[in-house]
DNA sequence: ACTGTATCATTCATATATGAATAATGCTGT
DNA sequence: ACAGCATTATTCATATATGAATGATACAGT
């Protein structure tokens, strides 16, 4: 079959969210808010929303009511932009810090349990050839 | 990285997922829509909602609501179960097999390119990586 | 300066998905 | 026969995502 390999790339691609989302969990998080999370750690500075949505690579509807649910929760908070007055941004808080500090090795002990289990192909060429879709 | 190639994958299947959502969108057809007229064209025969989620991989909620959009397009007609009261079984009609048909070959098509991209791996060993991914 | 266009976030409608709660029906052990 | 448990589909609340429409603000060219 043509389509026995993409179709098994999604398959695994989904299983691999499934455990990520029941790991994060058990922090309190899902994926899309520990990545926002990440995000807004990594750059430690107030960050556009159409900025993080570039990041995300997702929407900007979408991120408003992420950061909605992250404001809900008290770990993110939202602050006016001082240089354009139609931007928000959004900042995380210390909450939003620790939660992420407690998902990090929680998300990457499941991604490396992945890498594990596709030891059968050289991890550089995998990623190599995977990167090169589309 | 240790987490590069297993986030490499999930990256690469939301692509996937892109391109066939596009893809089927020119068919008016959706991801959801079409892996549900699949099973129902395959199986040829009225299929109880509590089957097709199995088959599906989801929640028999989510067959609900696939049913009740798929149904209010004419692609696909609910019918009693004779067998148990409980039961509501889906059935996919002339109009669903042609919309199922019109998207086959362009899933294939999607699926196939994607193969391509991955030619640096040998297939059949990607193919059983994958599936041993959890 | 002003007009038109672009950009920003939000809101709304919708699709997909989950999980809890519910109501109807089926089945098993006594 | 029937009490208790299991199964079926639906509904509801919610999360995640898209895209169109909106309103506010910025900016470019005249």
């Amino acid at each position: 079959m043509n389509n026995a390999v993409a179709s098994a790339l999604v398959q695994a691609a989904h299983r691999v969210e499934a455990r990520l989302e029941e790991a994060l969990a058990g922090v309190g998080l899902s994926i899309a808010k520990f990545e926002t999370l990440s995000i807004l750690v990594s750059q430690d500075r107030p960050i556009r929303l159409s900025e993080l949505a570039s990041k995300l690579v997702c929407v900007r509807s979408n991120v408003t009511q992420l950061v909605d649910r992250l404001e809900t929760e008290g770990l993110v908070k939202r602050a006016d932009d001082p240089a354009d007055r139609r931007a928000v941004r959004a900042e995380v808080t210390a909450l939003g810090r620790k939660r992420q500090a407690a998902g990090t090795p929680v998300v990457n002990a499941v991604l490396q349990d992945v890498a594990n289990k596709l030891a059968a192909v050289d991890a550089q060429v995998l990623k190599r050839a995977l990167d090169a879709v589309q």
